[in-house]
DNA sequence: AGTAAAGTAGGAAACGTTTCCGAAAATTAA
DNA sequence: TTAATTTTCGGAAACGTTTCCTACTTTACT
């Protein structure tokens, strides 16, 4: 690191920023020869105000260069027009789409948003809620990832109307907020798919058992029984969870003939590994992942996924958010959930398996 | 989409949300038979209290549950412990990492960030810094990338402190805010290592000339001259830029034998491009981008990179911000920059280069 | 023209804190 | 003890808005 001349523009000690005298309502209303309630009303269209005055403050405003002390609105008004966003970490690669249609949707109802990362422990996601009251946002966005026992309660509890992203558990009926999330199990999806190409020794490789478990629940579901040697539970769902899960594999004796992976991260670790290794995909074994972000089509070969819907989840999620804001929390909660996509590529296609015997 | 029944647990109209009685810090005082400086005194721990009566109040308060406005504490204070970071779009490789950082860092100092996305345009990054007093922040990260012209004069207009993420322009000395960038063109080392390797005819892929501009600068400045048929503008950074990258210079009678991409992104779709159309990499041509994306580890070749070390970057923007902050405003503009790191992956290492007639 | 209705405007009371300032209580010094 | 400090505390004035309520203008209608 480098620290290049600094700047002394500044260096008359204390800056303009420090001085520089702020610019009241009521200092428009002296300068306009009006009431300060009649400025009010022209900022706030609120009508009640002739189109003349209204021309005239909204000059002098200009003049002044007025700005509404956005703290005394909220405090008056009771909303800060901002609401949280908390998720897991913005860096897992699905995220940011999420992030950004949240963002997107929340600034044409002229929201901003508050971006809070959980780092997807208990601990921080029950602190979310129980603290959103501090957090100066009229509502609060959650994609939960370790589902504490206690989440549920809290959001039960709190008065601040929370939307909740839900991928990978089923919630409780009774949860005091409005849940989106996918309409069935990703995993079914891609068991299925599996199946039908003709794959017999299907293995799971996926993140801790208690994360995320819906997705494995659909591997067990799938299956007449699981064969323990087949399943690969990881520490995290990182990109090197799947190099180890590759390794795992490559390991047994009897190998598996296809790697369900409980998300895209994980299975291209495994497609890595596995092309070092000299493991044919997807001829020795199919992969497929979850989750369908960009980088399933970079590899080679390109990864079949499920397409968890993101942007649109959360979009949605965004706006029953609002809604029930705008609603003061009033209204049923609603659950929706949208159909995940299979998308099929080069990993899992179905192939002439040639025998040795044959050839 | 499904709409799964609702959730009639809130059918009674208007929620709790709606009805429950905030609690204020005068009812927090009537119950612990104080006054309410005194409540105050034992929320903020300043001083001028007895162990005795803040015990008490602070009891009170839990039982209460009570929960200080925020809006009204920032009216007071004028303050909102909140900063705004802008950035072009939180869906671009490299960004996210920048987001946690900042997210990060803020939260250690107890400030929390807003979201902004810009999408990179003009128009947008402009309106950020002229609107950020409407934010309800303390204080503006900006990351720009259109870098309008108008963009130093608001900066420097603005009352409130900003600091600037720079990648990809030369700023001016006087602009009224800390800046922390690259100490070197990332673009440099790029050139200097495919010159370095022996490469000759050395073709820069891109985005617009406009954006991002000071890497194509370190194009030009690498080479007596430049062949213009060897640079390739895109439309933006993407995946899809880099694939027609890669045809246009294929479509060439005279291709170039190392490609500089302006980031991995379009690296990468070169790479892919060039693998579909049986172009060697790095055989025939070797690739470079830049940003040191995980994802360049993951194609195969693995792509060559330079880290714009993106989450020192900034933290320390936050950091300087933060202090800033604190110090209303005050002291000379630092400019801090960090030396990006080159990594020389599978596309880009030196290779023996078969000519046919030796064979 | 006179009256009723509608349209405009301003004063002042909130909103829920923090903090200045003075008073009371507790402590120390003599 | 008494006086001089030092602590501890409460009242009340901000902070900058929105909005209720009242009063004054217009306009519309007979």
């Amino acid at each position: 690191m480098v620290r290049i001349a600094e700047n002394d523009s500044n260096k008359e000690g204390t800056s303009l920023l420090a001085t520089k005298k702020k610019v009241t309502i009521e200092d428009v209303a002296k300068k306009a020869g009006v009431g300060i309630a009649t400025v009010s009303r022209a900022i706030n269209n609120s009508g009640g105000i002739s189109p003349k005055t209204k021309a005239l403050i909204l000059q002098v405003i200009e003049e002044m260069g007025f700005i509404p002390n956005t703290s005394a609105q909220s405090l008056k008004v009771r909303q800060t027009n901002q609401i949280a966003l908390a998720v897991p970490d913005i860096r897992n690669a699905i995220i940011p789409e999420i992030a950004w249609s949240v963002e997107q949707t929340a600034k044409q109802h002229g929201y901003r948003v508050v971006q809070i990362n959980t780092s997807g422990n208990a601990r921080t996601e029950l602190e979310t809620v129980r603290e959103v009251k501090k957090l100066h946002v009229d509502g609060l966005i959650i994609m939960p990832l370790a589902y504490p026992k206690t989440l549920v309660e809290l959001i039960n509890k709190t008065t601040v109307p929370v939307s909740i992203i839900n991928y990978g558990k089923k919630l409780d009926d009774n949860v005091k907020a409005d849940i989106v999330g996918l309409a069935s199990q990703e995993g079914r999806l891609v068991m299925e798919h599996l199946i039908k190409i003709g794959r017999t020794r299907i293995a799971y490789a996926g993140a801790p058992k208690n994360k995320i478990e819906e997705r494995y629940f659909a591997y067990e579901q799938s299956l007449p029984q699981v064969d323990p040697s087949l399943v690969y539970f990881g520490e995290d769902f990182s990109f090197e969870t799947g190099l180890r899960a590759a390794d795992y594999f490559y390991s047994l004796k009897n190998m598996p003939d296809a790697i369900y992976a409980v998300n895209d991260m994980v299975a291209i670790g495994i497609v890595n590994r596995f092309k070092e290794l000299g493991v044919r995909v997807p001829e020795d074994v199919a992969v497929v992942g979850i989750d369908n972000n960009l980088w399933t089509t970079v590899t080679s070969p390109q990864i079949s996924s499920v397409s968890i819907m993101g942007d649109e989840v959360a979009r949605l999620a965004t706006e029953l958010l609002l809604k029930r804001i705008r609603e003061h929390g009033a209204g049923a909660y609603e659950r929706v959930q949208f159909e995940p996509r299979l998308i099929v590529r080069e990993s899992s296609v179905a192939v002439i398996r040639q025998s040795p015997l044959i050839t």
